[in-house]
DNA sequence: CGCGGAGTTGACCTAAATCAACCACGGTGG
DNA sequence: CCACCGTGGTTGATTTAGGTCAACTCCGCG
């Protein structure tokens, strides 16, 4: 199937760890690639709406190609960027009743639309892809976790190279042949400052910080990670 | 069962919104409940630790009675508390392999404890429980939302002012009688403060900044919310 | 060539952390 | 029964990380 293509071969698309893919041998190769054929394929431009805070939850999504962001309003401004969204990784279909935020394309992007009438109907007949389902949400939750420690107690300093650490290693390097450490970012410093509960000039300071410490090049939206070890040190993101 | 004691009867254990309830007529009472009998209760005294940060991850819990807290250390001693469970309320179900967190008793507490494998077992050929698992988990995601935006945009007033809020909904008032907005913290400012990602200093005063403006009495443990509405503003919780 | 928006850098300010007393209880033991 | 701690809570003074405001650079584009 083509659309492999678009993603990391050696990674697993949903973002199960290894501990738990005991799975049985004709694992789909998308989460929600078993609810197909008769799927459609949907295109955004940059900034985009998928959908939006507090409307009727009805369609979720696989990206497929591009980046996409999930966003929260308080109603006098302030945003905040929930997770970033890249090929492989689905969207929405935790939902219940209305979307709790709102999702907006990053690049110009495309996703697959799936009805989560369809993923819930599906998971109540077939418990391999309730199962699936789960350890998804199983893994949201985890993950969610380690965003809430970075909010909470990291410094400014450490929130960035976490985050440079973690775009390493979802972001498939677009050029063929081109080597792991050297990435574009798709996203604005406004959204990485979002995303990390800071702001734009904070985060250019940082960058500025790990630049001049020789730890990483960065020219606009092409990152290059040139001390790994360094990275991660800074980012206290120790794997306890 | 007598379980339900120990339970607001009017709010649904494990948090699954009104939205989602469309649940076929037996619902058990409690998301692990189908799992028993043979399930074994354990009880922890004042900061007993229920399992460790790193540990094997095999059993979950239930709260019959009491608080417990789960944690998260940086190896530096920066803590964050990831919530504060009550009777009702499920924990470390969603783990595979590792406890990603600690769970520590706030006070001396009641639990009834499950083997994760067993509730994989079951998941595996009970759709109604997988089904019940799965949106539980989802809960899970959707909160651990709001608390990214607490962490990642709130200012420590508006968060002190949430917490309130969550409190104020989540535990059941002590005394028989008691109302709604009077009810007793069972957690030390300390650990307020490292599930807001604050300092105690900073609790205290907001504690005292909203017992100022009259909006709450708090002495101590004991809280009563004088003015809803004000305190609702002071959070920012507005349900869009 | 001039415009406009993202990114960067600098100067300054402020919310919250840090550091330091101090208070208010709830035991404990004389 | 009451003095004595000790622990958690509160309040005040000071510091600082990061936010705010403002200038300026660097492209990309008509």
């Amino acid at each position: 199937m083509m659309l492999t293509a678009h993603r990391a071969p050696d990674r697993n698309a949903y973002r199960i760890p290894a501990a738990v893919l005991a799975a049985p041998a004709a694992t789909p190769d998308t989460l929600l690639e078993p609810l197909g054929p008769g799927v459609q394929t949907v295109r955004f431009d940059r900034d985009e709406e998928v959908f939006f805070q507090g409307g009727q939850a009805v369609d979720c999504f696989e990206v497929v190609a591009g980046c996409v962001r999930t966003v929260r309003l308080l109603e006098d401004g302030r945003r905040y960027i929930g997770e970033f969204l890249f090929p492989g990784d689905v969207l929405g279909c935790e939902m219940a009743g209305q979307y709790e935020f709102g999702a907006e394309a990053v690049t110009p992007t495309t996703l697959r639309r799936y009805r989560i009438s369809a993923v819930e109907e599906r998971a109540a007949r077939d418990l391999g892809f309730a199962q699936r389902l789960r350890r998804h949400s199983a893994c949201q939750v985890r993950q969610a976790w380690g965003r809430m420690i970075l909010l909470g107690r990291k410094t400014a300093a450490e929130r960035i190279a976490s985050f440079l650490l973690e775009m390493r290693d979802r972001i498939v390097p677009s050029a063929r042949g081109a080597f792991r450490e050297a990435f574009e970012l798709p996203m604005s410093r406004g959204d990485i400052a979002d995303y990390l509960g800071l702001t734009t000039e904070t985060v250019c300071r940082g960058l500025a910080e790990l630049r001049q410490r020789g730890v990483i090049a960065v020219n606009r939206a092409h990152v290059t990670v040139l001390d790994a070890a360094g990275l991660t040190h800074a980012g206290s993101d120790q794997v306890h």
